[in-house]
DNA sequence: CGGAGTGTTAGTCG
DNA sequence: CCGACTAACACTCC
């Protein structure tokens, strides 16, 4: 059992409370794509108008005996493809959850609180719950009700991908372009990191793992950053977030039957939730947890600069 | 028991 | 334009 603080457990897993960030998302959107695409929907239930985007009637409509083609992501949000050439967003914001169940295979990724367990779906969080033709369902929930899904058209899909910043391990993440969101800007660094329209898919936890891995304090102004220390940056935010991806993300569990979570990137996060404890690498400092933009902060101010 | 904390994004405000 | 702040909500922690 690690020494990091434990929020609480399922069966013999230890969990701790993180929310879906670029890697968590991307899994599952590997996940589903290989369960749910071209499956018939023959029914969509809505038990919360709230988490729908645009109108509940309109959403119900466009997705029954509709089909999902693909599953696309930009950033955090996911983008599916329709048959009809529509799309379907989800957004999971802080605590929300894709649950996909066939008999008692279960896929889920999303926020890693135990809102459900591998027999009593739905749960009072199960806002949306998409029905397929071969018996398998799907479903969304969300705690605290910040997420959404939307139908839109391929115009504003465009419209809202093309909004998004550079993102990690894509083409446009280089270093001159992650020099140039950084120009100038007096805000920390921290706060371009997580700034979706400059940066996607960058949360609180990886932004301070990104930090540390670079050995930089997350409150430096990000226009002081060096030409060498952007490089680093650069470097350690495509390192970070490849590893998380590899590892299924923070917050992923894989149930197949009752039990067997698999790999977590929690057992390799060098700062989160490492406050007033040594600093794994220097192993001089303890870990400081301060506010910046707006959110907890940890870094080691020994060998971060 | 109750207030603070948790952290994503849209919106507001200076 | 830039950046700081807050609401939306539900639950845990102290």
């Amino acid at each position: 059992m690690s020494d990091r603080e434990k929020n609480g457990k399922i069966g013999n897993i230890d969990y701790f409370i993180v929310m879906p960030e670029l890697p968590e998302v991307e899994t599952i959107r590997r996940g589903l794509e290989k369960t749910i695409l071209n499956k018939k929907i023959a029914g969509v239930e809505v038990k919360n108008k709230k988490a729908i985007r645009g109108g509940a009637d309109n959403f119900v409509r466009t997705l029954k005996n509709n089909s999902i083609k693909k599953v696309g992501r930009v950033g955090k949000l996911l983008m599916f493809e329709l048959a009809d050439g529509n799309y379907m967003f989800a957004h999971m914001k802080m605590t929300g959850q894709l649950i996909y169940r066939f008999d008692h295979k279960v896929f889920a990724g999303g926020h890693n609180l135990p809102h459900f367990t591998e027999t009593d779906l739905p749960t009072k969080y199960s806002r949306v719950i998409w029905s397929f033709n071969d018996g398998s369902k799907l479903y969304f929930n969300d705690m605290r009700k910040f997420g959404y899904l939307q139908i839109v058209d391929r115009e504003k899909k465009e419209k809202t991908a093309s909004a998004y910043g550079i993102e990690p391990l894509t083409k446009n993440f280089t270093v001159d372009n992650l020099k140039k969101v950084l120009a100038e800007r007096k805000a920390p660094v921290k706060a371009v990191l997580i700034n979706q329209q400059l940066v996607s898919g960058i949360g609180n936890i990886y932004a301070d793992e990104i930090c540390f891995e670079a050995k930089i304090k997350p409150d430096r102004p990000a226009g002081k950053l060096t030409e060498e220390e952007i490089k680093i940056l650069h470097k350690s935010a495509n390192k970070i977030i490849e590893k998380a991806i590899k590892y299924g993300g923070t917050t992923f569990k894989d149930y197949v039957n009752a039990h067997g979570a698999k790999g977590n990137f929690v057992e390799y996060l060098k700062v989160y939730k490492r406050e007033k404890q040594k600093c794994l690498r220097c192993k001089k400092g303890i870990i400081s947890v301060k506010r910046v933009a707006g959110r907890g902060t940890r870094f080691c101010p020994v060998c971060q600069k």
